[in-house]
DNA sequence: GCTTGACCCTCCCCTTACTGGAGGGCATAG
DNA sequence: CTATGCCCTCCAGTAAGGGGAGGGTCAAGC
């Protein structure tokens, strides 16, 4: 017989946690002497411990190790496979719980290298119309008519469904061909690594284009001067402007906080046909 | 202004929670009535709210989400940006977790499977000596001297350095030409999918092999009888014993409990040139 | 036989992020 | 006058122990 202490360094597990399990019925020390209230620990009991640390490691809460153990008090013949269903559902949920781990991951991940991107686009940012050809991209877009205000539900719904596969900067597409206040007709788009359309939700491929861009820095209340600029530019040339037009939310409100407005960076692009 | 509950309805958080951090400082409410001690939450304040939520989602700890809301108490112009080494610090935790949860999702699967497999070992249990070829199998092996019973050391010990590349049973390499008690001279070995040696655990393909083979069910102490059939058999047809012997363990204690020895299943291996 | 130091005991509080409930105040509707 | 619906505070409980106070016990050395 083996005193607590003796016991404890045996088996890995410290004095107050055998104290617990002693009080939770999960290992009793084979005799309590009835005097000092001290607990001594049998040899077998060794392979009990042995038992308890190995479901504790696989997450195992004491109360179903309990139970398992309690399952067969009688001889410790306990086999693995006499408690399959029971490791199946532990896995399930061990499983639902490394997803969880995995989306967390995974959205921090995504915070920080937006951030991280947002940085290196403002550093390199220029500030002046320009022409260029935007690549095609795979998106998850979710068409709606209101008011611009209204968007983030439209992030959200996409966001819900696609969460994970997300790669890129939001956009919106613009299909109005005049500036609306109150019934605007756009959508929202994520970039997507891959996906189907499920829903209200349209996953396609954005065709590459011939553009006029404007990076606009500030608020979006203020995007129409940038709007103004771009309009002049392309009159000035005489291009055909097509439909529909993009905004690309370089920077813009985060995951978290929404952020100072006047650091917002946002890229204004018109198709056109030279 | 909002009373408790219309606030509650509107972020998403219950009545106790709110309450919960008013106590914490997390989320105060802007008004509280000194007579009633009602608590009246101001618009502004949802913006906090869904920053809490968004963090919380994210599995910060409260006192961290307080540490960064107090960080920047003044305008609410806070970004993702300025917490940036906090997230950084924070996805390592996360992805520390994850590990955590892939292990033990791993674990459970080979207990699990390789209990499956025991089983249909068993069904399809052919009780007498059989000839047959091995195939070649990477292994990690550790080589120890001293008593069989002392083997669960060797194996843990590869355990610890190759944990979640074992694919398969565990064996054993046996080099003595006869039984041994107390220095036999053996190699614990578990199947691996890739690996490099490393201090006393050698990696090595063991060779296919022409061996005759007999399963024994039952505990340890009895396979002498086990041995003694398949060396008769040998003998008979004039073969030549190659060393070293292997012994598959295809059922015995298992990771969580030692299970009944009447239930282990054990295949003997004598390789032989014919 | 006594002292000393190591060991052991019980009891209580602490952790996280809440949830549940008891007991009570206040106001409005029927 | 009662019922319902808000709201309040305070207490207790969750999982799996850890920390510490205050006090009893054991074995060895003198």
């Amino acid at each position: 017989m083996y005193s607590i202490g003796e016991f404890s360094r045996a088996t890995g597990l410290t004095v107050k946690t055998l104290r617990f399990y002693h009080e939770k019925r999960l290992l009793e020390p084979r005799h309590v002497d009835p005097d000092s209230g001290y607990r001594y620990y049998h040899p077998a009991q060794f392979e009990t411990a042995r038992a308890i640390v190995a479901l504790r490691s696989l997450e195992f809460p004491l109360e179903d190790i309990a139970a398992i153990l309690a399952e067969h008090t009688d001889g410790g013949n306990l086999d693995e496979g006499d408690l399959i269903e029971f490791l199946r559902a532990h896995k399930a949920e061990m499983e639902q719980r490394l997803s969880h781990y995995q989306d967390v991951a995974a959205s921090l991940n995504q915070i920080i290298s937006r951030e991280l991107e947002a940085r290196t686009a403002m550093q390199n940012a220029n500030y002046d119309v320009q022409e260029k050809t935007v690549d095609r991209q795979l998106v998850a877009g979710y068409r709606m008519r209101g008011r611009y205000q209204d968007c983030g539900q439209g992030y959200a719904k996409i966001g819900r469904a696609f969460g994970r596969h997300i790669c890129g900067k939001a956009l919106m597409l613009i299909y109005d061909q005049e500036y609306k206040e109150d019934d605007a007709d756009f959508e929202t788009c994520l970039p997507i690594r891959k996906g189907e359309s499920k829903g209200e939700i349209a996953v396609r491929e954005l065709p590459s284009q011939d553009c006029i861009a404007l990076l606009h820095k500030g608020p979006y209340d203020t995007l129409n001067r940038s709007y103004n600029k771009v309009m002049t530019y392309i009159k000035d040339r005489g291009y055909e402007i097509l439909s529909p037009c993009r905004e690309v939310y370089l920077k813009g409100p985060g995951m978290i906080f929404k952020g100072n407005p006047k650091k917002y960076l946002t890229e204004i692009q018109i198709p056109v046909r030279k």
